[in-house]
DNA sequence: CTATTCCGTTGACATTTATCAACGGAATTT
DNA sequence: AAATTCCGTTGATAAATGTCAACGGAATAG
């Protein structure tokens, strides 16, 4: 479990790991098996953890008024799920996270995190390029969602992200994309057709 | 100009600043006049600058195949502009930035802020605070775009940002928010009626 | 001071997308 | 193996939003 992550870490920064903190992220990153629709967040709780996916796939996702459930995160192996709002402020969140698939995570707390993981300056690399890459991507469908019609988003994420269009049923897209699963799959078909 | 700038880091950490310190921000911190419509960045460009806004208003935004504009975001006094992918990656920007309003500034290079920055503790504080409440924000916005109508967006933004409705004409506000200028001029007047 | 651009509004109409209902096949559970 | 749920599709229709054109008043520029 653990090599997955160390492996992530090493890609995703230029300091090696020491064996002092090889062990150190081997001892509070708790693995934790996940079966599908488990939560890892439920809304109205404090985010407790951050999980590094090593198998699986999660989701994010907020509930309106009619109880419809609109998806604003998707994350599978070596990425991360968590609110990061209410894991970072202790607030309580307006979303909940739950496994979409059978899932395996490593878990990560707040404390821990501040106080064995921010002298690791190879975690501390890794995190700021995921929280860069991280803002990029919402802006840039922040973007995508007040300019691109529908086909035009679903082509966006087929081109940026065509694992997920592989992974999740059509309707978790759909609702990834602001769009109800009708619409999506009369999209699918116009798009063949030309 | 600078004062701004010092009492913000103040505000938004938890260590105080040195004589020291404040000098190396006085020196790399440029102080530039924009006037109306003179671009902080053009689409193509690499973000040479974030800028702090001391006073006045900057509009971030993409132009469609159409030609139209699509405002991703909207910087006031004591917000920061500059499009951060280009800006950390020295990417070319899909974004361009302008002066809604003429404009001081303080502008920052990357490389300064990496050779001069990294050593001030309550800049990297205020840095992360921000680049933390950026995210939410951002991720706030991809939620409100997939699962509210225009006129729930636009009471949001009202609720959230009410200074921006006094600040910028409608046309801008509601290319924020993903909609044409008429339907944000039948929204408001519906909603004034109930 | 005058001319021009900018801004918000309104109407008529077009387009996009959502809603609701139904169906069949696949996958999963019992 | 049967029953149930999940999933994608389609049709008919409704609702939301966009497009285009026009207007008047306010702000700005010359």
């Amino acid at each position: 479990m653990h090599e997955t992550l160390l492996k992530y870490i090493t890609d995703h920064s230029t300091t090696p790991l020491t064996n002092d903190e090889v062990n150190t992220i081997k001892r509070i990153f708790i693995p934790k098996k996940f079966r599908k629709r488990q939560f890892l967040l439920q809304e109205g709780e404090v985010c407790k953890h951050l999980a590094f996916i090593v198998n699986g796939a999660m989701r994010q996702y907020s509930v309106d008024v009619k109880g419809v459930e609109h998806i604003v995160y998707l994350s599978i192996e070596n990425w991360w799920a968590g609110d990061r709002e209410s894991y970072t402020q202790l607030t309580p969140s307006r979303y909940s996270i739950d496994a979409w698939e059978d899932t395996d995570a490593l878990l990560l707390t707040n404390a821990d995190a501040i106080s064995h993981l921010s002298s690791i300056q190879a975690f501390k690399e890794t995190r700021n390029r995921l929280d860069d890459s991280h803002s990029f991507a919402l802006l840039n469908r922040v973007n995508a969602n007040i300019s691109l019609s529908a086909e035009e988003r679903y082509l966006q994420l087929e081109k940026n992200y065509p694992e997920f269009l592989q992974r999740f049923p059509q309707h978790i897209i759909a609702s990834y994309l602001g769009i109800t699963k009708e619409t999506l799959s009369r999209v699918r078909n116009q798009s063949v057709k030309k």
